[in-house]
DNA sequence: AAGAAAAATGCAATCGATTGCATGAATTAT
DNA sequence: ATAATTCATGCAATCGATTGCATTTTTCTT
């Protein structure tokens, strides 16, 4: 009663008494076959609830049609927005997308990429973890000519397509605002530098520093894994400095808020006493008193360049002799916690 | 030279001048194999880069160990611990686990749900969309037995395990406190009713009402999709009415955020002239001033859970009779927006 | 030591779709 | 009308691992 048989081309041959060959070519509607029989073809197989056995063509062709995609946390809103964009254009190519965190830890993301390694994704798409500094899960893919994008934090070591936003710019702009405001001491707390993405935001900062002609003694910059807990840590540590800064650039938003909470705490007006600026615009930046003035980076557009230019890769198998490196432009988003006249 | 040609297990046996069976029987730790001739297979097969081929494994097998899982939105706080839950178990297990985000849309839900049943997934877990009243999609799956559990926003009409938050009880414990606090006039903004979880939220909230002797006509509950916008132009609706409400009870924390905002624009007090209450515990709601009461959920316990009785259906295949229906206790958090003496 | 039981290995079919090559059918050119 | 093309379809091998059953080898009994 229940046998479930599931129909194959093979029996809609049968029943059609034609070959299974002329099936799968009707069903991929391979030119060869006349579309008369394409069409009886087509009709029977959706008459026979035929579903084609993805496994079978997979195997044979070794494909799978699966993008992997693997972030630090899927809970980001910037990580959020960048899956987003894979989705849009993955599903318009038919492709499906396996997404994965690694909760920015380094063996968890070697494993997961190891998984996806063994099941024959078509390409991976990867932002990777703050402790990653070793790329042997890396070049599993890139010695073996696996299609591989970067995106956000990118490896050098390795080459192949990489998208980044523009960090050092971002910053420099940040900082540029800042003392455009009229402040001279401005502190730093930064992510790890193993990161490209943390140096250039450093290295923006400084940039603009210098143009300004203000000093930045060592002990206004401090660097750590930019969670809530060292965010404070930080500000307590910059707090205790014999100069105290007048402002603040913290490297992501949830640092910016850890400031925003131990001023409110302790009685110190921002943006009055001390300006703070964040850096990606996660939505509680907007909603927290004051709110968090940060730079916004274009998630979802970089989510749908990363897909483009690893599906290019996919369809191009051998061919790509030149892989891009896009720079996406940041904005800065000026809100009360670094304007002297906040505005409601 | 770069003839890239992957080893199987064929090779490995022919070095070893033995049959494939037996290879592939020691690979897998199949006791029947000697113990001795199992270690000369595994260290032939790790000198010779053997990696196996998952997708002839799979299509063999026709179990692909990977499961599905399909969210509102993975942005959200709830979600994205569930999903981590899930994580932990399903890895632990030794299953892939594919994500994929409705956007609380159902066409987009129904094509996922077909992907991956076409995709042949072991196992699907899944929180319907806010606009699905159709189960089409679900039933491809239940039909064919083929595991599947529902968790937060389950389905009454399909027959499998469920895990639910007590939505009913958090609501009316959330009611209550605002009762208790000395709140007469206590308004809902609810989410749509085609979906249980909010029908049951609905229900607690006028269960306690209704325990405490308070009215509540009908124009004091509106019922939207719950987004930012929805949630001002509800409390603005609200606002017009011709009793004022004292308290408002969300349905979810984004549209206690807007009412917290409109509030702020508009200098009406919050506790002190109306109190809000939220559902979920989204992050920001800790961090916003006033911060937000709300209902925490044990979105990670969930997940574990959910896939540990998806793995147990997936083992068990067509004998179990008996499904789970679980349900998750809530916790009240108590801050600064319902709180009639603030703690800071 | 011979037979029985247990342990280890091999044989060969199978999963379902794809595809290069061969063959048959229909159409066109001469 | 016949040969030459073009168009449609079929044959059969193939992808790599798994597994029921058969066979061989080893170990144990008595």
């Amino acid at each position: 009663m229940s046998k479930q048989a599931e129909t194959t081309i093979h029996d809609i041959a049968r029943a059609l008494n034609i070959s299974a060959s002329t099936v799968s070519r009707a069903l991929k509607d391979n030119p060869l076959i006349s579309e008369a029989t394409r069409n009886r073809i087509k009709t029977a197989a959706t008459e026979m609830g035929y579903r084609p056995n993805i496994l079978a063509a997979s195997f044979r062709t070794k494909r799978t049609n699966t993008i992997g995609v693997i972030v630090p946390l899927i809970n980001r809103h910037f990580f959020s927005s960048v899956i987003s964009g894979i989705e849009d254009i993955a599903y318009k190519e038919g492709y499906t997308v396996s997404i994965s965190q690694s909760n920015d830890n380094f063996e968890k993301e070697s494993k997961i990429a190891h998984t996806l390694f063994t099941n024959r994704v078509d390409g991976l798409i990867i932002s990777i973890s703050m402790e990653t500094n070793r790329f042997d899960h890396m070049k599993l893919f890139s010695d073996r000519k696996i299609p591989l994008v970067f995106f956000d934090r990118v490896v050098d070591e390795i080459e192949t397509d990489k998208i980044e936003v523009d960090d050092f710019k971002g910053a420099y702009v940040v900082t540029k605002h800042m003392i455009g405001q009229g402040r001279k001491r401005i502190a730093m707390i930064g992510g790890p530098l193993n990161l490209k993405s943390y140096q250039k935001r450093q290295a923006g900062y400084l940039q603009a520093l210098k143009e300004a002609g203000l000093d930045h003694d060592k002990s206004m910059i401090i660097n750590n894994r930019l969670t809530r807990e060292d965010g404070t840590q930080a500000v307590k540590t910059l707090m205790k400095n014999d100069t105290l800064p007048d402002a603040i650039f913290c490297a992501n938003d949830t640092t910016a808020l850890s400031a925003i909470i131990y001023f409110k705490e302790n009685q110190i007006k921002v943006p009055e006493d001390i300006a703070i600026v964040g850096f990606s615009n996660e939505p509680f930046s907007e909603v927290v008193t004051p709110s968090i003035s940060t730079i916004k980076q274009p998630g979802f557009e970089m989510g749908q360049k990363a897909a483009e230019l690893l599906i290019r890769q996919i369809n191009n198998k051998e061919k790509i002799d030149k892989f891009e490196a896009i720079k996406m432009p940041t904005e800065l988003i000026i809100r009360e916690s670094s304007s002297i006249k906040p505005r409601v």
